[in-house]
RNA sequence: GGGCUUGUAGCUCAGGUGGUUAGAGCGCUACACUGAUAAUGUAGAGGUCCGUGGUUCGAGUCCACGCAGGCCCA
């Protein structure tokens, strides 16, 4: 006969750690698969994590979200298929890489080959790859790691270079000119992904300037702009004007020069400009050096009016034509701060180009030795040549060393020199956010860079429209967060300057004028051979071409004109290579074809909330431009992990938790299932390992508990289910309720899962197990476990309290999938009823709708409310529970809530123990009723009038109360207008019980009979008895099925009628075949009951 | 500065469509139970539902404006 495996001390973390190895040694993961092959499929996408960096806390959370519902969707009948993947390019693998050899970005190529260096990036990459298959495995992460898709790969890459074929020939790909972060330190542009790195804002205090431009023709007339950045003002092309903002020329002197200048501002900045205190001042009385300065408004005019105006060039040092030197108007001038006009510079900012390009307005260029347009500010971060006594200066003083730092900044010498020209007026320190280079940690600048686009927003109703069909969690994110911003949709800027990713598969011949772009090795190959033929290249590609740089850029082709070609230099965003990973996965369109067509678009995705713009949006977006679809028909878009106290998690700060250890202490399961079950997955969740701790006591202990009480008895009894099961109806009301609760559940967690609402499904389950299963079923029902013979009772209650546990094993398996295999199997190695090999085999369980059944769930409830009432009166009136009482009366207003009450009875005394219920209805003459308005239905009659109402139904009596009742309905006046009550505007319930102990909850009202007689009062001592004896059972070390003879010291009349009246009963409840009382007796125990001591002594049978 | 989001008990969170006594778990206090026992149950204390206005007979819930935190982006 097998046996229930019992555990002593169950440790979670070995059940996860021998389920793995036994999943592992049957190819579980793979079962699930493969049985399924035919079915319909079910897709996930997995977002390739990058394995230079180890795995944190917050990767269980996101993994954990995936998993539930690839599992779910498996018991539900689907092939799911999941293939791994690694995202391997980007810029945080190659700044590890420089920071462990120590080298810039200006060493590549000098002082370590690229190809040394990128065989570095390679192995660097996967560095913690280890770490993350342990964790993978440990958190019970099923995703296929044999065959994932590695983005650095040649067919990887292949695929992506096909698809930016393609944007081509639509006409997608273009090279434009942008302003863009750029970090001169680094040397590198910036992804907007660097400029969010933790510190990189800083407050910073700049020299601002407020710049004085002589409008053209005028004998001192100036527009004043204001800049925190006065080494952008040589470069200055342009000024720009909110159309209607409200302008004035205010009359005043330079406080610098001290001579006469009429100004122009907005007429909002005025106050912040000028002195209230000098209002008053004449003009006239100005004296050089006085402290206030006179001012005095001549004229006042609108932006739009201004525009248009001429001024003269602040700074000559490179001479522009016309139109630069112009005001014009732009939407992003506002009157926040400074003058309320904007100081354009076209090739410093990013709104400035926009309006310059838009005005045909030249920007502030220079030549170059190659004879290219440059800014005056090179990529080193010098003003050039032409920039006269600052030539060759750094634009920001933290871009000197420490040692060549000059004591005056640019900025500062600007100051200087604008000041002693009559052309700045005013020169302030001023303290700002100001983001900076996470690497270097020195401000960056916003710089001109040549850049490879798509063109996103000729695709931008399609992606707007799409996006629509796809259903986000949370919707706010979906239509919010990613909605509004495809509606303010810019073009994707696909370059980076850099050496470890995929390379644009575009050449450029010398002259600029012919372009290729190439889509696959095939193409690539003969192209080469034409190049070789032409005697640009001198040998074929080998057969294991890299296509990675350097090798790729050693790559020359020849243009149809027989011109040489070179490879445009730029790298493309790692975006593009995770965006690409439902068809570059595949290696589609190379091989592969119908498994990609089965497998697109996904059903569902799930990532951080920070990938909406990053990968969401790149799947999102190739899929519309490429296949005319979405890429995924769900996404959960899940939030931060924090620490306990709402704090970001990181190194720095020590607050991580190591997901390792949190799993070792407290097993894959309790992690899981409190990450779920905490918060919502797109809700932030505070992390706290208090919180898990307390997920493996209250839910996983209970569980246990429950499945050690049934494993307990149904091993003495030999319980394996070998019967059929018994029929519903011939079951107890217990036994139907615990069923009924547990096909609702059934019903709502599948209901939760579909909806993708994890949580709900999770706290559901917790409900259940805690309060339904353990705390109202098993307690009340123990009894009917390890009591008498193994009767048809007995097996019902195994039986109902078998199928509970499996099904919480099935419909919980897809949170806590190595707890629930346990559980599964060990109830099923001994019932056999299933073959499965693993709860991961089975179908998730239909809901028996005949099992459900709403009326029997709301007695029990009322059972539960008038238990906890009863409970509740003992305790204010300090009787124990084991002492008996008579009766309980429960007023009943209504037939049927007699009839409920009635059905739950038995179960009701013996929870309160107590020996009958009696009913009060109106026939007994002290049932005295109350009546309370019904808010909501009154309100929707009757509106504004309820108080009225109200104030008549809170009069009524005893009489009005019968009348309603009587005839469902009570004419009333009101202001003289008859209305008409339906007994459905009243809640009626019953008042407290005059002269008696009396509850109430809501409706129900319980009153307990606290008078106790001899015999109640023996019973009670009897009970006592029992309790004694079973703790001397215990104490001896007795088994639960070991039989006894019990001996009492002859004592008190009392005390010896109690024992004799109840004799069989404690004999019963302690298993004992006997109970005398003797005169004397040899080893007996004292026992304290109340006021007596009795003797007892208890011996094996 | 913009978009989204959160704010309810000491802590973590529930609170369809507005309805008059705002709930749960943990923690705390007290008690009970003692063949589920390193388990369990019951009760109690604990709340300006972030603030201010508004709509309404009635607002934790709807609207507006703020405050504070978070994320994403300028």
């Amino acid at each position: 006969m097998k046996k229930y495996t019992e555990y002593k001390n169950p440790n979670y973390a070995e059940i996860g750690q021998n389920m793995l190895s036994y999943w592992k040694e049957h190819g579980i993961f793979e079962k699930s698969v493969d049985q399924k092959e035919g079915n319909p499929t079910f897709t996930f996408f997995e977002g390739p994590p990058s394995a230079n960096g180890a795995p944190g806390i917050h990767h269980v959370m996101a993994r954990t979200v995936k998993d539930i519902f690839c599992r779910f969707k498996t018991q539900k009948g689907f092939q799911v298929k999941r293939k791994g993947g690694w995202d391997t390019h980007g810029l945080p693998i190659e700044l590890q890489v420089e920071k462990e050899l120590g080298i810039t970005k200006e060493d590549i190529g000098k002082k370590i080959s690229v190809d040394e260096y990128n065989k570095q990036c390679r192995e660097t990459v996967m560095r913690f790859k280890d770490q993350w298959d342990d964790l993978t495995e440990k958190m019970g992460y099923w995703v296929d790691l044999d065959n994932p898709y590695i983005t650095f790969e040649r067919d990887y890459i292949e695929t992506l270079w096909s698809m930016l074929k393609k944007l081509y020939d639509k006409g997608l790909l273009y090279k434009g000119y942008t302003i863009q972060p750029y970090s001169p330190a680094a040397g590198t542009g910036l992804s907007s992904h660097e400029l969010n790195q933790p510190g990189t804002y800083q407050d910073v205090k700049d020299t601002s300037m407020t710049a004085q431009f002589k409008v053209a023709g005028t004998d001192n007339d100036y527009i004043l702009a204001w800049t925190t950045t006065p080494w952008t003002l040589p470069a200055n092309n342009g000024l720009a004007v909110g159309a209607g903002v409200e302008y004035v020329k205010v009359r005043t002197f330079n406080q610098y020069t001290h001579l006469p200048i009429n100004v122009i501002l907005a007429k909002d900045r005025v106050s912040y400009y000028f002195n209230a205190k000098a209002k008053d001042l004449k003009i006239e009385d100005y004296k050089p050096g006085d402290k206030l300065i006179p001012y005095e408004i001549v004229e006042s005019f609108k932006g739009r009016d201004l525009a248009g105006t001429d001024y003269e060039q602040l700074m000559p040092y490179v001479r522009l034509p016309k139109p630069a030197f112009t005001v014009v108007v732009g939407d992003f001038v506002t009157t926040e701060d400074g003058t309320g006009i904007v100081h354009i510079s076209k090739t410093f900012g990013a709104d400035d180009y926009r309006t310059s390009v838009q005005n045909n307005m030249p920007g502030v260029f220079v030549t170059d030795e190659e004879g290219n347009e440059v800014p005056i500010v090179n990529k080193q971060g010098k003003y050039v040549a032409e920039m006269g006594e600052f030539a060759g200066m750094y634009v920001k003083n933290e871009y000197y060393s420490d040692a060549e730092k000059p004591e005056k900044s640019l900025d500062v010498l600007i100051s200087i020199k604008l000041k002693e020209e009559n052309k700045a007026f005013e020169v302030k320190k001023y303290e700002h956010s100001y983001p900076h280079c996470w690497r270097t940690d020195k401000p960056i600048l916003y710089y001109p860079l040549d850049s490879w686009f798509i063109k996103t927003t000729a695709y931008k109703e399609q992606l707007v429209a799409l996006n629509k069909t796809i259903n986000w969690k949370p919707q706010s994110t979906g239509e919010g967060r990613f909605g509004n911003w495809l509606e303010n949709l810019v073009d994707w800027n696909l370059s980076r300057s850099r050496y470890w990713g995929t390379p644009l598969p575009i050449w450029m011949s010398e002259d600029k004028t012919e372009e290729k772009c190439i889509g696959s090795m095939d193409e690539l190959r003969a192209e080469v051979a034409k190049a070789i033929e032409a005697g640009f290249m001198t040998e074929p590609l080998s057969e294991d071409f890299d296509l990675h740089r350097p090798y790729v850029d050693d790559v020359f082709l020849v243009s149809a004109s027989g011109q040489k070609m070179t490879r445009e230099k730029d790298l493309i965003d790692v975006w593009f290579d995770s965006g690409a990973m439902p068809y570059a996965q595949w290696h589609y369109p190379f091989e592969n074809d119908e498994t990609f067509e089965k497998s697109f678009p996904a059903d569902f995705i799930a990532e951080g909330v920070d990938q909406t713009r990053g990968w969401f949006f790149t799947l999102h977006a190739l899929a519309v431009m490429l296949h005319d679809s979405v890429a995924f028909k769900n996404v959960i878009a899940n939030g931060l992990v924090l620490d306990k106290g709402g704090n970001k998690m990181s190194k720095r700060l020590g607050n991580a938790v190591n997901p390792f250890e949190t799993i070792a202490k407290f097993g894959p399961d309790a992690t899981r299932w409190y990450m779920i079950s905490n918060a919502n997955p797109w809700d932030n969740l505070k992390f706290d390992i208090d919180g898990v701790a307390e997920v493996q006591r209250r839910f996983f202990g209970t569980l246990q508990n429950t499945y050690a009480f049934f494993a307990l008895y149904a091993n003495l009894d030999g319980f394996s289910f070998e019967d059929e099961p018994i029929a519903l109806e011939k079951r107890p009301e217990s036994d139907r309720w615990i069923l009924s609760k547990l096909n609702s559940l059934i019903k709502a967690t599948e209901q939760a899962y579909e909806d993708y609402e994890p949580t709900r499904a999770a706290r559901m389950i917790m409900d259940f197990v805690t309060d339904e299963m353990s705390n109202w079923y098993v307690r009340l029902n123990r009894k009917r476990f390890w009591k008498g013979e193994y009767n048809e009772d007995k097996k019902a209650a195994y039986q109902t309290l078998y199928t509970c546990l499996l099904n919480i094993a099935k419909i919980g398996a897809p949170i806590a999938p190595f707890y629930m295999d346990r559980l599964y199997q060990d109830l099923n190695a001994v019932s056999g009823l299933e073959t499965a090999e693993s709860v991961h085999l089975t179908d998730y369980p239909a809901a028996d709708e005949a099992c459900i059944n709403a009326a029997l769930e709301t007695r029990m409830s009322l059972a539960q409310t008038i238990s906890s009432l009863t409970h509740s009166i003992r305790k204010k009136e300090k009787i124990k529970v084991r002492q008996p009482l008579s009766k309980i009366m429960i007023p009943v207003l209504d037939a049927q809530t007699r009839e409920y009450v009635e059905a739950v009875e038995d179960l009701i005394l013996s929870e309160v123990n107590v020996k009958a219920v009696e009913y009060i209805d109106d026939t007994s003459g002290i049932l005295v009723k109350k009546v309370k308005p019904n808010f909501r239905s009154l309100g929707k009659k009757f509106g504004p009038k309820m108080k009225l109402i109200t104030g008549q139904i809170n009069q009524w009596g005893q009489e009005e109360i019968a009348a309603i009742e009587k005839h469902g309905a009570l004419e009333l006046s009101l202001d003289g207008e008859g209305i008409s009550l339906l007994l459905e505007d009243v809640e009626i319930s019953s008042e407290d019980i005059p002269g008696w102990s009396v509850a109430s909850e809501g409706k129900v009202t319980v009153a307990l009979d606290i008078t106790l007689d001899d015999a109640l009062r023996q019973e009670g001592l009897a009970r006592d008895v029992v309790n004694r004896v079973q703790n001397l059972r215990k104490d001896m070390g007795l088994d639960v099925q070991d039989k006894i003879n019990i001996q009492v010291v002859l004592g008190e009349a009392f005390v010896d009628t109690a024992l004799k009246n109840n004799g069989d009963y404690i004999c019963q409840e302690t298993q004992a075949l006997s109970l005398e009382l003797v005169k004397t007796i040899e080893n007996g125990h004292s026992v304290e009951i109340d006021e007596w001591t009795l003797e007892i002594e208890i011996a094996v049978a």
